[in-house]
DNA sequence: TAGATTGTTAATCGATTAACAATC
DNA sequence: TAGATTGTTAATCGATTAACAATC
């Protein structure tokens, strides 16, 4: 492997990060805005740690695969850490976002101020249902699916959130795809198929219930 | 069926499933779900692992942390194979729920059909706007938090889901605890602190989208 | 029988933890 | 200086994959 001194600060190549590092890094990043919120000006792997339930050991290996961003003696500064992270996972710049489907769910994340404040801009909204095109829902134009690709174009949306009934879900994904969007976040709990340059994430609201379901019929042996 | 030799068909004392087993058992309970509705009686580790991006050999472990299964030359019976994974993760019996918070999200979640369809059905609903009290939101009836003692024991709840604000996350989560509920799904983008044996999953949406921010802006080196 | 597929063991691979020199 | 804490290496631990005898 050739960096063997250079620590790359972005992974390119085949410098492969865990996915469970990358989720953590997340947690790290509420974390540290929680800390600055309370007046923290610095913390350690230690206090991370604690406040997750990981141990100091794990929060310094997952930041050490990105770079150097702690102080010996010291710990990490909470605001850089912050935006060393942000720069990391991408939401240092924020994104336009397209959502499909204004059921229940798609109005609600519509309305969802988390996703403003971590960076995310629901720009565009799409249906099928006539009665809801041309509207507007918490300020965002509703559009006929149809005209996602116009739209994608136009507003620079490379991200989209499906939140449609599970037997539309190929089909809008599939449209989605041909608009040059490159990352879904999908709540219809169907497995999609995508080409391999799309990224996607599924949430499925009812298999969080089951795993939590397992989880208190199945107690850890000890706790 | 019996269990074999000596198969545990529940994982009790310290048989610890690893969670990334349990999560995958999830998936493997929705693909069979598709596979029987689409008019399959049969399928095989290699057809679920392709349907999941999984090896087969997987698929086979993870079902023999907890039993066997299949038939050796022909597969498993999807129809069997759904009610074994239901047993396990204790989806067999329908569960009774609370939730907490009715903004939008949460009135969106209450009106979410994939819930009921895999067993899980919301009794009991609370906030703390008076507004809101004593009204009736998808034929549930709406209390006020301080109540939640006396209506999750009447209605033998032990799950509860929370949609509030962050800031009220953690007193809603201490007044869960008080009225023995035993897991909570959170959707507040914050961590809880619980005493051990109250089990608890976070689902925090902008962590979703930052997944998949660095997914698209990272992506694998072959792919 | 030949072909298919399981359950399981052994081998590989990857991720977490412990330990510690370097640093402030 | 003594105390705190990092980044990193080595050791441990756990999870995935490959291989194959047993079975239908």
């Amino acid at each position: 492997m050739a960096d063997a001194k250079d620590k790359p600060d972005e992974p390119t190549s085949d410098n492969a990060v865990p996915k469970a590092v990358v989720s953590r890094l997340s947690l790290y990043l509420r974390e540290l805005q929680h800390l600055v919120r309370d007046g923290h000006e610095t913390t350690s792997s230690t206090q991370l740690g604690r406040l997750l339930g990981f141990t100091d050991a794990q929060v310094r290996k997952d930041l050490a695969y990105f770079g150097q961003f702690g102080y010996p003696g010291i710990g990490y500064r909470c605001s850089e850490l912050i935006d060393a992270i942000k720069k990391i996972l991408g939401t240092n710049q924020p994104w336009a976002l397209a959502i499909v489907g204004l059921g229940n769910l798609g109005r609600a994340l519509m309305g969802y101020r988390g996703f403003q404040h971590q960076g995310f801009r629901i720009v565009a909204a799409f249906d099928v249902d006539p009665a809801k095109i041309g509207k507007s829902i918490e300020g965002v134009p509703v559009h006929h699916l149809d005209d996602c690709s116009r739209i994608a174009t136009e507003h620079h949306i490379r991200l989209a959130i499906i939140a449609v009934p599970s037997p539309s879900a190929q089909k809008v994904a599939d449209a989605l795809v041909a608009a040059g969007i490159e990352g879904i976040l999908n709540f219809a709990p169907v497995t999609l198929n995508l080409p391999k340059h799309v990224r996607t994430i599924g949430v499925d609201l009812a298999i969080e219930l089951e795993q939590l379901s397992f989880s208190v019929v199945n107690p850890p042996a000890k706790g």
